[in-house]
DNA sequence: ATGGCCATCATGGATGGA
């Protein structure tokens, strides 16, 4: 079972690129973060065309989560439990026999900031989600742009980004306390020594120098983990390509995981 | 060898992203 991480920077832009990666990696799952827009936009006939399932939740320019699968999608929930959210950050749903999320973490512009205290308390909503209606022992994903890097080896320049809200101590607790829920990050043990990256900024030719973040994570409960052969980051879609006419990559790199079945 | 912001809403330029 193959299941795919990807901020996409709005679906809108990234059609073509979408349907070539479908295409060329043929994912069991998707879990695509900033589509910014309405469920309603989204390519549906198309992507059930090529053979997958959509779930989504979405809003107009910012945000905007989904969930596509090669098998029928249950939707659990839409958005975090107990927590009113007008952003379109989370979608819950069982599919292909495992229940997987997509998240899509608040950024937190700043330390200090109000976003930055949103963040936090969105991730809190999400332990507190987890402790009420999921179980550890069950199959279980959440795949996303977690807008962290937990380690310092996970910056390429950590001394640019170690007091800002990506790599601030509150954030990387944040994130440890859902973790505590139990879930995993096999990309860590099988990249132990760090330096492996999905997001490079646009300007100052981040991606030609490497200078990138690892943000984008998938985090499985221990019986998901323990079925993980290959964690990949999917570099050439991060790629111009200006000669094939698939328009602008995002700025982030898929994330690939595959599952022994 | 990847290349010097991009997407949105709107039509100029602000805002958010990370």
């Amino acid at each position: 079972m193959r299941i795919v991480s990807w901020n996409v920077n709005s679906l809108k832009p990234r059609h073509d690129r979408f349907f070539r990666f479908l295409d060329r990696w043929q994912p069991d799952v998707v879990c695509l973060q900033e589509t910014k827009s309405l469920v309603e936009d989204l390519p549906k006939e198309a992507i059930e065309s090529a053979g997958w399932h959509l779930a989504a939740v979405g809003q107009k320019t910012y945000n905007g989560v989904a969930l596509v699968s090669k098998a029928p999608i249950e939707v659990i929930s839409e958005g975090l439990d107990n927590f009113e959210d007008p952003q379109a950050r989370f979608i819950l749903g069982d599919t292909g026999g495992i229940r997987i999320a997509s998240a899509y973490i608040p950024n937190g512009k700043e330390v200090g900031s109000d976003k930055h205290e949103y963040k936090l308390k969105w991730l809190a909503a999400m332990r507190n989600h987890l402790d009420r209606l999921e179980d550890p022992q069950s199959d279980l994903a959440i795949l996303g742009d977690w807008n962290c890097a937990p380690r310092d080896t996970d910056a390429k320049n950590i001394d640019k980004w170690r007091e800002s809200v990506l790599c601030h101590d509150s954030v990387r607790e944040a994130i440890q306390h859902v973790r505590d829920f139990g879930l995993i990050d096999p990309h860590e043990s099988i990249e132990a020594e760090g330096g492996v990256f999905t997001w490079w900024d646009y300007r100052n030719l981040g991606f030609p120098k490497n200078d990138g973040l690892r943000i984008d994570h998938a985090l499985l409960s221990e019986s998901l983990n323990r079925r993980v052969t290959q964690v990949q980051v999917d570099r050439d879609e991060r790629k111009a390509h200006a000669e094939l006419d698939i328009g602008k990559p995002s700025d982030h790199a898929p994330l690939i995981v595959d599952l022994e079945d």
